[in-house]
DNA sequence: CATAATTAATATGTATACTTACTATTTATT
DNA sequence: AATAAATAGTAAGTATACATATTAATTATG
């Protein structure tokens, strides 16, 4: 049996090359964040006082994970974290002053990486598989 | 900047759809098996006497991590190590009978699973994906 | 209004996934 | 043959990724 064609294979080879490139952009350019931790960032910028239930629901992630993300961009000095005054198990997270001007900083680097992550695809291949995957994701009918 | 349309992110969501679906299906019956295990034991099947570098370097991940696949696989019975006498550094592995068994067992639930990870394609939307993401992980020429 | 159900965050545990460094061994080179 | 380079596996460290359980607080319900 050669799993080597099946979507599950496949998926994760791709999704594999594609942190792969993020990894390898960043450390170029001198920066030490994940993709997650971009994403976490990305997603508070436009969206101050958010919690971390509301940033992991945003990005499809699980809140534990996303608790021990936010904590190192606390560690890192990107993220401060309020705890919530009219609900107070929650926390309000905001960017630093740094945390805003990195993410200024990464934009442009993290939109332009985004085509070396398929470099072997023409322009409307792309497109076609981006517009697949995103149907894909769509959930099924219960 | 909205992430949700670049391809890190719908590769990654994908890729959380495939995962969540193949645990899905071993939970449901009743099996407590990874897909990087299930890939690391369908290598180990028709291949006897790999080593484990060879494993890794087949199904695509590092030495460590399938050293500790291998790991796990053999607590639970379904791999087994021997020293490789013609090169004393390496593992020959093969699969237990209990791994054998298991693998039967598994294959035909593995295939079956792989048309529920892209559910909201048709056929040719299907094959359309897998031919891009296939062409997608050809290595650029360097 | 008391209690039940829900929710935010954390804690714990398991399993990847990868990097760097290390040991032991093997292969290549001088 | 002695030494250098390469390789198999492991160790240690970091960072996801998720399930389950717990605590504290909030909301819903009788």
């Amino acid at each position: 049996m050669d799993l080597s064609n099946l979507p599950g294979h496949l998926i994760r080879k791709l999704h594999q090359q594609s942190t792969s490139v993020f990894q390898d952009r960043m450390k170029a350019g001198g920066f030490d964040l994940t993709s997650v931790q971009f994403a976490a960032l990305n997603t508070l910028d436009t969206n101050e006082g958010l919690d971390q239930a509301t940033v992991a629901q945003r990005i499809a992630y699980d809140r534990a994970t996303i608790g021990a993300v936010i904590k190192r961009l606390e560690q890192k000095g990107f993220v401060m974290r309020r705890r919530d005054q009219a609900d107070r198990r929650a926390f309000k997270l905001e960017l630093t002053e740094q945390g805003k001007a990195l993410l200024e900083e990464l934009r442009p680097i993290v939109l332009s990486l985004q085509a070396d992550i398929l470099p072997t695809l023409s322009e409307i291949e792309q497109a076609t598989l981006l517009e697949l995957m995103a149907k894909a994701l769509k959930s099924k009918a219960v």
